[in-house]
DNA sequence: ATCCTGTGCT
DNA sequence: AGCACAGGAT
């Protein structure tokens, strides 16, 4: 019993063909309307492609229609205008997607003519287009036997498949997309395709329990024989964050604000920031500290306390405005005009920045 | 590999 | 209110 249980987990898993069938039998039945769908026209698959990223459907449809009605071609859209591609952008989030989307109808306008590229490795270059979007476009617009596999297929292949790891694992996500290549058919690729996706968002759901009752192919589902719908995707154990205390003082004289570039080297290499330092410090300690430093304080203000992350570090901010009779030599001092408009601030900071602003007395 | 973005989910 | 996500960029 044992032997053949495990038989069928694995030749028997998935007979291609059948498979291939059930999902695109599916799709075509279930399948939510879409205006990109209804016609897919290449620039209508990207747009709404970029549109989708970190987007819900919903939320897409509409600025799809009118972002099509603005720009009908990518001619148009590299001749846009910064200030009406963000304004029709507005409220959609993620604004470097729209820049890029005009950056890449320009590439294209110069290296293909003004004709959206077919191929999977001409479409990766394209600005704003990685892995996934090329894939769904090529297979999608051009019918080209190509992948598209987003968080859903990674989700649904896992969960098929009994894949008990971690989905960001390199090695996994490249074993999953070897596994969506070798099942592709070789007509309909982007309905294929999109019916993973689909299955993904309607029925093998990544928040909740999975409609595993209504799904076509729960007969080759490993998690559902077994199960395991809860286990996977492996929920993985979020990394120990190290916590540091840091206190920022931000110098001002004379309406200028002291900021100082970053190691290349170092984390956020390059960029500026405000003068920080480890330890948490009050404004009299501060003020010690500052004299030591060779400046003379002449009135110290708290900001609210912040905290900020990176992958693997957790910041415990506490700021202090610290006004300066005179400007620290290892200090270039600066308007905020000046730094707003040429200077990268590291992220870590640009609260504080923003802040600055606020209850500023001219 | 690591960082970034803002959102939607709890 | 804080956190996790997801796809691209570097």
């Amino acid at each position: 019993m044992t032997n053949q249980h495990e038989l069928e987990n694995t030749e028997a898993l998935l007979p291609k063909e059948d498979f291939q069938k059930k999902i695109l039998d599916w799709f075509h039945e279930h399948k939510r309307t879409m205006p990109w769908r209804e016609t897919p026209l290449p620039y209508y698959i990207w747009i709404s492609e970029i549109m989708l990223q970190q987007t819900r459907v919903d939320t897409v449809i509409p600025y799809f229609y009118r972002f099509i009605e603005k720009y009908d071609t990518v001619k148009a859209l590299a001749n846009a205008e910064d200030e009406t591609l963000l304004k029709l952008w507005e409220g959609l989030g993620y604004y470097n997607r729209v820049r890029n989307l005009k950056v890449a109808a320009g590439e294209i306008m110069e290296r293909h003519g003004g004709e959206i590229p077919e191929n999977y490795e001409d479409l990766l270059k394209l600005k704003g287009i990685g892995e996934y979007t090329a894939g769904a476009i090529s297979s999608e617009a051009f019918g080209k036997k190509e992948i598209a596999v987003d968080g859903n297929v990674y989700r649904v292949m896992a969960r098929l498949l009994g894949i008990r790891e971690d989905l960001k694992k390199p090695s996994v996500m490249k074993k999953i997309k070897e596994e969506v290549r070798g099942l592709l058919p070789d007509t309909l690729v982007g309905d294929f395709n999109q019916g993973l996706i689909e299955l993904g968002a309607l029925v093998c759901i990544p928040n909740g329990s999975p409609r595993c009752g209504i799904c076509p192919v729960k007969d080759s589902c490993t998690a559902y024989k077994e199960n395991l719908q809860d286990e996977i995707p492996l929920k993985v154990k979020k990394k120990e964050r190290r916590e540091e205390e840091r206190t920022v003082l931000i110098f001002r004289h004379e309406g200028r604000y002291g900021i100082r570039k970053r190691e290349e080297g170092a984390l956020l290499a390059g960029l500026y920031e405000f003068f920080h330092e480890e330890g948490h410090y009050d404004a009299h300690l501060i003020e010690e500290w500052v004299e030591n430093l060779g400046g003379k304080p002449s009135a110290i203000y708290p900001l609210k306390d912040k905290k900020f992350l990176f992958t693997h570090i957790l910041w415990k901010l506490k700021a202090f405005v610290v006004e300066l009779e005179a400007p620290l030599e290892e200090l270039l001092f600066l308007t905020r005009e000046e730094i707003r408009s040429s200077y990268s601030l590291a992220t870590a900071f640009r609260d504080y920045f923003e802040e600055l602003g606020e209850n500023e007395v001219e």
